[in-house]
RNA sequence: GCGCGGUUAGUUCAGUUGGUUAGAACGCUUCCUUGACAUGGAAGAGGUCAGAGGUUCGAGUCCUCUACCGCGCACCA
């Protein structure tokens, strides 16, 4: 009968429904188009994934919730621009290249930095896409004509812009700093990078001889002095030993001198007021090449500085006979050495705070060299002085505390990085300059083909790359077409929202907001959203290498991608937790949708009268479930553009949840279907208009967060309807169904569709607890309370009696029982069912002691309230109406129980 | 160490500015293949809202403390 099966399966219908999309150019912005658009547009700018990316649960919730709000505002009829892109992803992205030599027996340096950049180049057009191929299996509907590449043309030139501008206002700087420094990928690192992880490691105290004392060295501040440290080895770079000024244990000795164990170096005992003299011994080692502390004390006390390792971690010549074991095998040997001159005292167990690369995980060092920064204080000045203006705000609000402590204790940022994939420093060094001692730096937009100081040609670009999050900085403005001054720039710039994780909120959302108010003046989108982390339900973060992942696509291969994106939408509403079976709840949900829909296809097999237009009900007298059911979904559809505006989303795709499983399907199909069956011929038409036009908005209301399901039979929809001109071309296009509030509402209805559940429910229930077949006949009496409750039922009567299955239904307000009879109390009425051959009445007993008890606990509650004096005093007039109510209410079904009990009795 | 979250039904979580007898999903029990859907329908059981104080007429909701879990940040060697 329906071309639909019983089971939807859209495998190959999503891939040519999105492929039909993209061509007819529907998730380009409207004014590509040439039409007309209703308020500011909206405009949102991927959070770039990386190139090496491959689609994870992260993405796809992030991605999914970009989606419906983009596909919701392009319903409104906002101008609407989604900008995808991929991010070159420096360190990742030459690592993958280089674990690919690595299989070749290959380095890096084998190729040389131009045939390396070729092969991540190549590698890039190879496997570069399938991120994005992913997005589209998602759904994500961005303007992939505007798809960027943080390392294209137009970004590159971006990059050199900002940076020029930067070292032009004096916010750039060069310089020798303990920066982290990543022994494997062999690059500084900015302290974001550098993820600090606890580490149960040792506590070493080693013993410190004092000039001229020989051995055994027995008493500490006489003949040596202790230290505590948690990395030995670095010891070999000690340029002196610190105590606190006012420690009375150890004032006599400064300004003496220690001898430097294994290297016998002289190094003084400085003074400093940074040495907690509580901490271990309270005399510190001084490494100013190897701590950021001891640095800073360093230039205090003008101590040299000396570096004893290699890039890659190994112990340099100054570390004399240790030069080039490993630094952790130094670390052993360090200790061993100690141990055999006597000098080791103990090993302490210390849990301390260990700099980890956030790339490749190994234990970052903390290193002096020579690399580029950002003055970031004056930028972080700017951001706050917005957020002061109310111009940055973050939902959920407790993100914008952490944000702002960020900036107000902000350092400056590594910018320089030590590897080939990336946008190469513009900064160049004149030969000719620096060997006459003048100043050798030329930093330039274009590049330069000789020393605009002395001519000569005798110059030489840095080496290094920029810090990869230096483009995506620029991201919401570089891809629009900064820094020339682009139409799209001008149109939609400021963006509107940012919808990302919380674990790039220092890395990048920070960041961008920051280059936003210093290159354009402005603060880069009005909103930022921040969703919730998704973990395994183990509560760890889903990883590869805990083997603990879930893929999207194999969800999307398996169900689709329409239960994918509503699973963890609806999960949402903090962390995600994730396991393969909650995806059960989208894929039954879309079958759900997908067999309403079917259903009512195959009730209105001549859609002639289908009208999508609200006018059509104007002057007709329509039936209270139909009624009712408008007026729900008028009711509804607001609570979703409520939620939504508030990036609520899990709220709306609950609510929506919820307004089609329950409202739709299992009350207003089941009461529909009576009425289209029936003679009445108006009644038949009415019904099928209203179904019809309630199911078609629900696809609307729907297609944000189930794009591919809803899109697919709306088409149906539209090819039935006789008159489907005044239809859009897609669902995508077709107006969010949020019309004037009001024109639906009807309390009424929804009162009187109130009582009807009740008595069906209550009628339903006595047949399951008293285990009378579905096909047995029964006789059920709605005793009301009231005479207008029973004008109500009485009107749905024949509904009633289908829905409970009855033989007969009488709706009274005297009754007096005969035989035997059980029944259900509610408010308003009870209803009855007489019970034949039923001896055993000892469970319903109870049942009923225990509702009698019940309730009585519930008065004498209200009662403690009503009568307490101050209650009467100071509580609203509202809320003292609604207790008088509830009290009258209870009153009434203490009444109830009590007869029925008498009744059986 | 500082900061931020969390602790509500067997499980995973909602619960908006304090105001019906605290909700949902999944799971569980019972019944049902009735012409949209068994990825379904009907009904049901299940919670002293982590603990202790406090504010209030009224607290899951606000305040304080405690315990446990998670996450950030941090130069205690």
């Amino acid at each position: 009968m329906s071309e639909l099966s019983s089971r939807y399966n859209l495998k190959d219908a999503e891939k040519r429904l999105y492929q039909e999309w993209e061509t007819k150019g529907t998730f380009r912005p409207r004014s590509d188009h040439g039409k007309p658009a209703s308020g500011k547009p909206y405009v949102i700018v991927i959070p770039p994934p990386n190139v090496t990316g491959i689609l994870h649960m992260g993405h796809a919730l992030n991605n999914s919730m970009q989606d419906i709000l983009v596909r919701w505002n392009r319903m409104k009829g906002r101008d609407t621009l989604w900008v995808p892109g991929v991010d070159h992803a420096g360190i990742a992205t030459q690592n993958v290249v280089e674990k690919k030599l690595a299989k070749e027996k290959k380095t890096r340096w084998d190729l040389g930095r131009e045939k390396f950049l070729e092969e991540v180049w190549k590698w890039k057009h190879e496997h570069g896409n399938t991120i994005t191929r992913q997005l589209r299996r998602l759904g994500a509907s961005c303007d992939w004509t505007r798809e960027r590449f943080t390392m294209d043309e137009g970004c590159s030139k971006a990059v050199r812009e900002a940076f020029v501008t930067l070292y032009e206002r004096g916010l750039i700087y060069r310089g020798h700093y303990i920066i982290n420094w990543c022994p494997r990928c062999q690059t500084a690192l900015s302290d974001e990078e550098a993820a600090h992880k606890d580490v149960q490691g040792g506590l070493y105290h080693i013993k410190y001889p004092m000039i001229g004392k020989n051995p055994p060295y027995e008493k500490m501040g006489e003949d040596h002095m202790v230290v505590a440290t948690t990395r030995p080895e670095t010891m070999l770079g000690d340029t002196a030993v610190a105590v606190h000024p006012n420690d009375s244990r150890y004032k006599h000795l400064i300004g003496k001198k220690i001898l430097l164990p294994l290297v016998n170096r002289e190094i003084p005992v400085i003074a400093d007021e940074f040495v907690d003299p509580e901490f271990g011994t309270g005399i510190v080692k001084v490494t100013p090449a190897h701590d950021p502390n001891d640095f800073a004390m360093g230039h205090r006390h003008k101590l040299e500085q000396v570096n004893i390792l290699t890039p890659d971690g190994k112990i340099n010549e100054k570390g004399g006979a240790y030069k080039g074991m490993d630094r952790f095998e130094a670390r052993k040997r360090v200790l061993q050495d100690l141990e055999a001159q006597g000098l080791f005292v103990r090993r302490d167990s210390h849990l301390h705070a260990v700099g980890h690369c956030y790339r490749c995980d190994t234990v970052v060092e903390p290193y002096l060299s020579k690399q580029w920064f950002v003055k970031m204080q004056p930028l972080a000045e700017k951001a706050l002085k917005a957020y002061d203006q109310g111009k940055t705000v973050f939902y959920p609000d407790r993100w914008t505390k952490v944000y702002l402590n960020w900036l107000r204790g902000i350092r400056d940022w590594c910018i320089s990085r030590q590897i080939w994939w990336g946008h190469q420093i513009p900064a160049w060094y004149c030969r000719s300059c620096q060997t006459a001692g003048k100043e050798d730096v030329i930093v330039s937009r274009t590049t330069p083909e000789n020393c605009p100081h002395c001519k000569s040609k005798n110059i030489q670009q840095d080496p290094d790359v920029l810090d990869t999050w230096f483009s995506s900085w620029l991201w919401p403005f570089s891809t629009l077409g900064w820094p020339e001054k682009t139409k799209d720039l001008e149109k939609f710039y400021p963006t509107s929202d940012l919808i990302t994780a919380p674990e790039i909120i220092f890395f990048w959302v920070a960041r961008m907001i920051m280059a936003g108010l210093e290159f354009r003046g402005e603060v880069p989108f009005n909103r930022v959203y921040i969703h919730g982390t998704v973990r395994a339900q183990s509560g760890l973060k889903m990883s590869k290498s805990l083997g603990n992942v879930i893929d999207p696509l194999e969800v999307i291969e398996e169900m689709g991608a329409d239960p994918l994106r509503y699973s963890l939408v609806m999960l949402s509403a903090q962390d995600v937790y994730l396991s393969r079976e909650k995806f059960e709840v989208g894929r039954n949900f879309t079958n759900k949708v997908w067999n309403a829909c079917r259903f009512v296809l195959m009730q209105l097999q001549d859609l002639a009268f289908a009208s999508t237009d609200s006018k059509q009900f104007e002057g007709l007298e329509l039936s209270l479930p139909s009624r009712w059911i408008l007026s729900r979904f008028e009711e509804k559809a607001a609570q979703i553009e409520k939620h939504l505006s508030q990036f609520e989303i899990s709220q709306a795709a609950i609510e929506l949840y919820h307004f089609v499983w329950d409202d739709f399907c299992d009350w207003y199909i089941e009461l529909a279907k009576p009425m289209i069956l029936s003679q009445d011929a108006a009644l038949k038409l009415q019904t099928q208009k209203a179904l019809f036009f309630v199911c078609e908005k629900i696809l609307r209301l729907l297609h944000p967060f189930m794009p591919f399901v809803t899109e697919t039979i709306w088409q149906q929809f539209k090819n039935k309807a006789q008159d489907s001109s005044q239809w859009a071309d897609t669902l995508m296009l077709a107006p969010w169904p949020v019309e004037a509030r009001g024109r639906f509402e009807d309390r009424r209805a929804q009162q009187a569709i109130g009582m009807l559940q009740e008595a069906v429910s209550g009628i339903r229930d006595l047949r399951a607890r008293f285990q009378i077949a579905p096909s047995d006949k029964l006789k059920a009496v709605v005793v009301c309370k009231e005479k207008e409750t029973q004008e109500i039922l009485k009107t749905f009567e024949r509904e009633v009696k289908v829905l409970a299955r009855l033989e007969e239904l009488r709706c009274v307000q005297e009754f007096q029982k005969k035989g035997a009879m059980v029944g259900n109390v509610f408010t308003a009425f009870d209803v009855f069912i007489s019970l034949e051959g039923i001896l055993d009445l000892e469970e319903e007993k109870k049942r009923l002691q225990k509702k009698i008890k019940e309730t009585e606990q519930w008065i004498e509650n209200i009662l403690k309230k009503v009568e307490n004096p101050s209650f009467a005093e100071k509580a609203p007039k509202e809320i003292l109406e609604k207790e008088k109510e509830k009290l009258t209410d209870a009153k009434n079904l203490l009444i109830s129980y009590q007869n029925q009990l008498a009744s059986i009795g």
